[in-house]
DNA sequence: GCGACAG
DNA sequence: ATCTTGTCGC
């Protein structure tokens, strides 16, 4: 698929806060409601410890039908900026964008690992892969990072609000029954029920949505 | 002011 | 993210 030139990438934090200020604005928060080609985005980390550089970026496009794989590809880099929480998606922007450049099909969703609206700026790597490519989007998060909320009710489906500056953010929302729940937020042209439907939805098994899996495993198990 | 802080 | 064993459960 072809995707939008990376502007000039900041060396700073100022100028990263700067950039996702500027771009927040395009952020979309209704769109489509159902999808057929659904992308999962992930990159694994390997190198140098906590200061590590090398890292894998994966994206496997499933059929949102039968959560069969379509497409996948793996590609490696170096992290384009050190790690900052609320800057987390300058990392790995630029390979994750290469990832998707390579692929043959354009996907309808991309299901990202971190967050989208639920951000200190209300932009997320979710928001900022979604803006940049224009595709719907959502971010789903393994651990809370901004807000408050109260644990959803112990079944499948189960969910709460996550509030951030008196506003709902995100959810965290029970994809298995007696299992943690994830932390899901819009990343560009979805609502919050679509996200919250769409993360159940390719969740049948497992905690994780079935797209974020497949990248975590192909990033992990890459096939040289 | 201090601590906490997606991956 | 990553450094790391065994253990419990499906």
């Amino acid at each position: 698929m072809q995707i939008p030139q990376l502007e000039p990438w900041p060396d700073t934090a100022e100028e990263a806060e700067a950039v996702q200020d500027r771009l927040r604005p395009r952020v979309e928060l209704s769109g489509p409601t159902s999808f057929a080609l659904v992308a999962g985005l992930d990159v694994h980390y390997h190198g140098t410890g906590s200061g590590g550089e090398e890292l894998t970026a994966a994206v496997v496009v499933l059929d949102a039908a039968t959560l069969d794989v379509v497409e996948q590809v793996a590609v490696r880099g170096k992290a384009a900026f050190p790690y900052v929480p609320g800057l987390f998606a300058f990392r790995e922007l630029p390979a994750l964008a290469e990832a998707l450049g390579r692929l043959t099909v354009t996907p309808d969703l991309l299901v990202c690992d971190g967050y989208g609206l639920a951000h200190p700026r209300g932009f997320g790597l979710a928001c900022h892969v979604g803006v940049l490519t224009g595709l719907p989007a959502l971010g789903v998060g393994k651990t809370p990072f901004v807000g408050a909320h109260e644990p959803p009710a112990p079944e499948r489906g189960a969910w709460t609000p996550i509030v951030h500056d008196g506003a709902v953010v995100g959810r965290a929302l029970r994809t298995q029954r007696g299992v943690k729940p994830v932390y899901v937020s819009q990343g560009h042209r979805v609502s919050l029920d679509t996200v919250t439907e769409q993360v159940l939805r390719l969740s049948p098994r497992y905690r994780l949505p079935e797209p974020v899996r497949r990248a975590d495993h192909l990033a992990r198990h890459p096939v040289p």
